[in-house]
DNA sequence: TACTGGCACTCCTTGCTTCCGAGTGCCAAG
DNA sequence: CTTGGCACTCGGAAGCAAGGAGTGCCAGTA
């Protein structure tokens, strides 16, 4: 159905139309693309293609542009990821270092995919499902409150005040504390809920009514954070983009957690970058958007997902390149503190 | 010079004109406002406005558009600040009494203020230096890594990892972190380095090297987080007003947080709200948008400030009465954490 | 002195028409 | 299967006239 020519022809008007924004013709084609045929014949090859229904013209007597399924084709069989230069990055990996709290790396991280795809980027925390309890700690603030510390090892620090029934002596908090972390070091968050469920058997019966308001704070906060939480950086990228749709409603959906969530989608095959053209994306807002994202971890270990949403209209080579390196670096870096 | 009826004319105008957007005439003036004069005498009396330079029209034969003076003058002599409606006023208590911590307190006071006022809107974090240490906890976290942890009386926490240059025994830890609560309970920020100058000497001589690697990076965070942090909301609001600039360089301005610092200003002469309406503002980007902020804080001790960024040509009074009753809400919800 | 009705004038907006050119589809010939 | 040629389509730019909103000014009136 599409010989080799054809896909030479798609290929080449998704990389004309992607850098001059405007529906391309059959006789720029073979001026800037030494296809080694007439216009004529290329445009036979456009019919089929728009047949096939991977271009389309804005209106008759206007070049072609690429459909989002035509975008699909190209990504998936006609282009490769471009690997960043060496100089961009030594500039990530530099730029990253300078990072000295989990807040910090996630800022940094957004920011420069932001600035190195020209596009709106877009990082979720590490994953707290995921993470390992480090530490727990109980801080006195009050009398009758306490704080509740809890680190993981990915760095992560979730804190929450609790309101204790009763009054807490120095010695009865040290002994929670302790056997909070006998019971809990090492432990996934996941498993949190049974490895504490005998917990409250073990403390001493005046101490039971505040062991049970700790764990029940402390459970709580680990539903609650479930929701994972997601930062974005670059919205001014959108500004000069004209958008089918209003960039109202792109800008109202980056604002939605929920939304930002189901963007960056299921986590991947392995560790590919995996790409959502147009209308491929669930929400109705970002009809009109593409999203480009990819995992994160230390290890083998999947901690959360980042990328970057842009128009359809977008350098998808030079994108995935640069959403695959970030995430690459900011493994590295989680790994090492 | 200008008689009462003029100011009348120049309320009316920015009435008229931010409710329509268009630029109006005399004699829809006279129409919409009982004036008890005709248009002819509106028509001298807007010769006289325009001449003050309070009024402007964009090209002749159009209406006339309030000016940044005229704006100005309306927000300062013309104008009161319009209280919110009782609905309104139990609507934000019950959202911010919902917050569990401090970032939820802010994350829902900025998206809250976004949503009142239809424009973006920015919450500045509770200042550190303005606040007290409540507790400082250190965490031992690995053979030579230690988390400390700070906390202030306004809930918020900070956490920085030390490196260590020895090893550290359970009971060192524990002597040191006693030695710093002492120092430094109830201690404001501001005060922090003179209260811990003559701590090392307190500790052994084998803790020593410790000692001064933890205050070395207490003193680094008070210092590091004294810009503060802002967040922001609601830039979806943006995107159906046309600024004279592109919208491009409002939202860069916003991702910004030494322009937003500015932004929001210095501390107002007490709690009332402050305007800066166009090109008082100081930063390039963001001549044709005015910014009303005001500070919060408990009782009389200010914290830290939030505002709002919109059009010049916006809805004042409502708009400030929003800001001043979150701002006082707010206000309330930490004095009560 | 202050206000008013009337009137000429300005100039933006809208709708219409025309013209131009880029790009296409198709066909017959190589 | 490819190619040159040609008629055709249609959007965008440019030009133009009509319409209308709004103004400034002036002379008359209370």
């Amino acid at each position: 159905m599409l010989d080799d020519r054809k896909l030479a022809v798609l290929r080449a008007i998704v990389e004309d139309y992607v850098s001059t924004n405007e529906p391309v013709g059959s006789k720029s084609l073979v001026e800037g693309h030494n296809l080694g045929v007439s216009s004529a014949t290329i445009r036979n090859d456009m019919a089929v293609l728009e047949q096939e229904g991977y271009i389309t013209q804005p209106h008759t007597s206007a070049g072609r542009v690429p459909t989002d399924k035509g975008y699909r084709l190209f990504v998936d069989r006609l282009s490769t990821i471009k690997p960043l230069s060496s100089a961009e990055r030594r500039a990530i990996e530099t730029f990253l270092n300078g990072a000295y709290d989990l807040d910090d790396v996630v800022g940094r991280t957004v920011r420069l995919l932001a600035q190195l795809t020209r596009q709106v980027a877009v990082v979720q925390y590490p994953s707290l499902t995921r993470s390992t309890v480090r530490h727990v700690e109980l801080v006195p603030v009050a009398a009758h409150r306490l704080l509740l510390v809890l680190i993981t090892n990915t760095g992560r620090v979730e804190q929450r005040v609790i309101e204790t029934p009763a009054q807490l002596t120095e010695e009865s908090i040290g002994h929670l504390r302790a056997l909070l972390n006998t019971c809990l070091d090492g432990c996934g968050l996941g498993e949190v809920p049974t490895a504490v469920a005998d917990l409250p058997e073990k403390v001493g019966a005046d101490e039971r009514p505040v062991a049970a308001s700790v764990l029940s704070v402390l459970l709580e906060t680990l539903v609650e954070k479930h929701e994972e939480k997601i930062v974005f950086a670059g919205a001014a990228n959108l500004a000069h983009v004209d958008f089918s749709q209003s960039l109202r409603d792109v800008l109202e959906a980056l604002e939605e957690q929920v939304v930002l969530m189901r963007l960056l989608g299921e986590t991947g095959d392995s560790s590919t970058v995996t790409v959502r053209i147009g209308t491929e994306n669930p929400d109705e807002g970002l009809r009109s958007t593409s999203v480009v994202a990819a995992d994160y971890g230390v290890g083998d270990l999947t901690l959360a997902r980042l990328g970057v949403l842009g128009p359809t209209r977008m350098d998808y080579p030079g994108t995935m390149g640069a959403v695959r390196a970030v995430a690459r670096y900011v493994g590295q870096i989680l790994a090492g503190s």
